[in-house]
DNA sequence: GCGCCCCGAATGAACGTTCAATAGACATAA
DNA sequence: TTATGTCTATTGAACGTTCATTCGGGGCGC
């Protein structure tokens, strides 16, 4: 993701918020077009179809969410705190970046994700993915599949940060603290 | 959902797995007519529209959900395995069920989830929602809001029911009880 | 003049929905 | 029994709309 062109940029994130607000397919290309400031046909300048486009909008995701979470650990952090950490910053920014998380949620079950390679498919969960293979070599955590583990996780994330979204229940730090706290006892050797 | 006319049902089911197939905006009213057998006219006389259509389909699977999962409970039983009979058997129902699975996930992230109102939103949930009411009833319980919890706990049954299906990771029977154990885990005092 | 970026009206396909027409079931009247 | 009318179930071609995509052209730097 080098420097993108203004435009290219601009219908990304114009994508982004269409998507959030009207929805997969509720989001033509003359909207996105309109939101971004460009003509329809520029569009097409930057992306080969609405398929590409929306497959670099996942790649351009991924790597929003990879900058703004590396970097947020220091050394000599026991693991729980670890995980903690990573647990709660990740949920904070599904929360601060809902339409990245709406994104995402309607990307994973559509036909799309199917289509990436399986290491597209999981870079964007690499972190928790890392720190699940530090947990084992260390023994603290439970004797499970890591792929399934770190699925498990990234899905409590993502529900967590959903329901607060959607007002259902509000969630204070203190709730967050408790969010992770059920996770971590969910993983870890009891 | 009383006796329904043949050609209703068929109409639901075809939807419904077409929706698995293709996706929610890639199934057609055409499509859904040709496999159930219908002229495309006849599913205006069932239904108002696509919207009610799927609206019905909702009511529809919720009732099959109810169904299958009402009467598998035996009187004095602890409460854990009690917990576990649950989570097995509705992450069972929805493997045996890929297609309802596939449209509860749909619908629940689009915007006519939104458009239900709380209680029919929420009622696919109830047997879970019964069993952490108990739970805290007997104290067993974290102090976590119950409407989270059960978000939480429903999320890891699609969640593993997802990631068995898709083949990401084979689950047999003691892995199941390994994911029941884990998210038990993390919903009891310890 | 060539290459790049950009425009936006035009195109054509796909889709949800409508409707006039048909068929059958059932009842009533002759 | 036959004829007539009514009501519901069903059909599928036709309609109007929406949408992704195309394309001929314009501006601008080199």
């Amino acid at each position: 993701m080098e420097i993108l062109a203004e435009k290219k940029k601009a219908i990304l994130e114009s994508t982004l918020k269409l998507i959030k607000e009207n929805g997969f397919h509720g989001t033509p290309m003359s909207l996105v077009a309109k939101k971004a400031g460009v003509a329809a046909g520029t569009i097409y300048h930057y992306f080969d179809s609405k398929d590409t486009l929306i497959m670099e909008l996942f790649a351009y995701t991924q790597h929003r969410i990879q900058e703004a979470l590396q970097g947020n650990l220091q050394e000599g952090m026991d693991l729980q705190e670890n995980f903690f950490l990573r647990w709660i910053s990740r949920c904070q920014f599904y929360i601060q970046n809902p339409d990245v998380l709406f994104f995402l949620e309607q990307f994973m079950i559509s036909p799309y994700y199917a289509r990436c390679s399986q290491v597209t498919n999981e870079r964007f969960r690499s972190e928790i993915m890392q720190f699940i293979e530090m947990g084992h070599r260390h023994g603290i955590l439970r004797d499970i599949d890591q792929k399934l583990m770190s699925i498990m996780v990234h899905s409590s994330i993502i529900t967590a940060a959903k329901v607060h979204l959607d007002g259902k229940v509000t969630l204070g730090d203190k709730e967050f603290r408790q969010l992770a706290q059920m996770i971590w006892d969910s993983i870890r050797k009891l």
